[in-house]
RNA sequence: CGGGCUGUGGCGCAGUCUGGUAGCGCGCUUCGUUCGGGACGAAGAGGCCGGAGGUUCAAAUCCUCUCAGCCCGACCA
């Protein structure tokens, strides 16, 4: 008992990602696979950091001037048929509803559908709602003073994945859905541009998130839009992951759905539509961003609990060391951190470790010794033993909230400068070919644009498994970046 | 949809070749000693071995059919 520490999560990072990821799922207690083929259950630890997301999220898109709905979760197929780009791309993983009734088969045993009740026209379970919100767009707009028309709704979709991964890539998955409609591209691409700002500054403020923006290559657009922008990450292995996307669909879904509207000239025009979304899919970055070999590490402004308070009791003096804990959970709530002290009744490592494994930013630990001389002892998790410290009541108090804007700051600094020292720069294919060779494929190659245009292209990367991650804005469009995606 | 594999207490597995009525680790419960970077002892609870049919005195084990899941490929937030 020595050498190593030993880690909280086997295998480590460096050992097997993949698996280490789903071992963290599991620590942190955040979700797992559902009985239904792809789907997860989301567990309340789990749930709770999407909640806050959503917290922080919607009032920013209300203040923008976006208004919340609900739209049907089945979507008649002739509606997903209109659009010829789009169906292409979803509707191999869409799932059908055929039927309406179920009754019992006439041996008795089990269910069956109602030979009788078989639908006229199917319905298929929503992979994205363009086309039953255009259809409703199309009642709802009739002049230029409609417009623009903001609309979002908070739900799941469903596409039926070959290969699912826990909140990377899930059957059922939830996000909100941002449809936009403007009078002119103008409007439609401003729309973009605005909404991926706010992306971005929800990622950084809140989730300790660094990505690169930029407009997506042809090849990787979503099915229907003229354009489509991203925020795309890089995760602890090196990979890829598109954290969100906006899409300037043009007048394309306004076309076969007639979304149009009349301008003050009494003239008829198309609207430019829009559609955006971020998914639960950021919690599972979030894990292979921010994790380490111990488990989760939560930014603290997302954090379903910012502060644990952990008693040490020894059988005397139990009281009130409890009674001190409470006060420091008081303390820390009169400023506005969310802070519990863990009363369950488990041994105190088995409480420590476990408010590790789920990433609690802020770990306090008081016993008799901080009792009696009125102190708190306390450590960062993304630091770790070595930022134990003891500080007196009222100066951790006051000063709780700096530390946890610190470990905020720390920890978008290090995924930032994680993300620098792993892009590399190229000139061309061959540049990609040999990086991806000898590196077994980690990190992004940040070429000029020409490489697309290279005839070896399509070969070298489908050989490779690399994809072309986006168009960054910083280098106005004259670079792209390949790596392996999630 | 092609190729490979697996279904045995909550989880992870052994047992299957060579049929004899189910076992191990973790977890869980109780008691005691413990508790500041993962404790130890003792005593317990919990499974008709994915499902259906067959062979047999006897099936987790052999045969037939079936269902479900996993991994690799094509597809993807």
């Amino acid at each position: 008992m020595s050498k190593k520490a030993k880690t909280a999560i086997t295998p480590t990072r460096e050992e097997n990602f993949p698996e280490w990821y789903q071992q963290v799922v599991k620590a942190a207690d955040l979700a797992e696979n559902s009985p239904v083929r792809g789907c997860m259950t989301v567990k309340p630890y789990g749930w709770a950091i999407w909640e806050n997301m959503v917290g922080v999220f919607d009032p920013w898109l209300k203040d923008y001037g976006v208004q919340n709905a609900s739209f049907p979760m089945l979507i008649p197929v002739s509606f997903l048929s209109k659009e010829a780009e789009h169906v292409e791309g979803f509707a191999k993983e869409c799932a059908v509803v055929t039927h309406h009734r179920l009754e019992a088969n006439p041996d008795g045993n089990g269910l069956r559908p109602a030979p009788a009740a078989e639908l006229e026209e199917p319905y298929v379970v929503r992979p994205t709602s363009e086309t039953i919100i255009g259809d409703a767009m199309a009642r709802w707009i009739q002049s230029y003073r409609d417009l623009p028309m903001k609309l979002n709704q908070w739900c799941s979709v469903l596409r039926w994945e070959m290969r699912p991964r826990i909140f990377l890539r899930t059957g059922e998955f939830f996000w909100h859905e941002g449809h936009n409609a403007f009078a002119d591209h103008e409007g439609a691409k401003g729309d973009c541009l605005h909404v991926l700002g706010l992306y971005d500054k929800f990622f950084r403020e809140y989730l300790a998130v660094d990505g690169v923006m930029g407009i997506k290559t042809e090849a990787e657009r979503f099915p229907g839009a003229n354009e489509t922008y991203s925020i795309e990450c890089m995760m602890q292995d090196g990979k890829a992951l598109q954290a969100c996307t906006t899409h300037d669909l043009g007048t394309n879904f306004a076309k076969t759905f007639g979304i149009k509207y009349q301008s003050r000239d009494g003239g008829e025009a198309l609207c430019h539509t829009t559609s955006w979304a971020f998914t639960t899919r950021m919690i599972g970055a979030l894990i292979m961003m921010h994790g380490d070999d111990d488990g989760m590490v939560m930014p603290p402004r997302i954090a379903p609990q910012q502060v644990v308070v952990l008693p040490v009791l020894k059988g005397d003096n139990d009281a009130a060391i409890m009674a001190y804990c409470a006060k420091i959970a008081e303390g820390l709530k009169g400023q506005g951190i969310s802070a519990k002290v863990d009363e369950r009744d488990m041994r105190t490592p088995d409480k420590m470790w476990d408010a590790i494994k789920k990433g609690i930013p802020l770990r306090v630990e008081v016993g008799g010794r901080e009792m009696e001389e009125g102190v708190v002892t306390h450590v960062r998790r993304d630091i770790g033993r070595e930022s134990k410290a003891t500080q007196s009541f009222d100066e951790f108090i006051a000063g709780a909230q700096g530390v946890l804007d610190a470990v905020h700051d720390d920890m978008l600094a290090k995924q930032r400068a994680f993300r620098e020292k792993n892009t590399h720069e190229g000139q061309t294919l061959g540049d990609v070919i040999a990086h991806f060779d000898k590196n077994k494929g980690t990190g992004f190659v940040r070429v000029p644009v020409e490489v697309l245009g290279d005839s070896a292209f399509l070969a070298v990367t489908k050989d490779l498994s690399l994809t072309t991650r986006c168009m960054p804005f910083e280098d106005g469009g004259k670079t792209v970046l390949i790596a392996k995606a999630y």
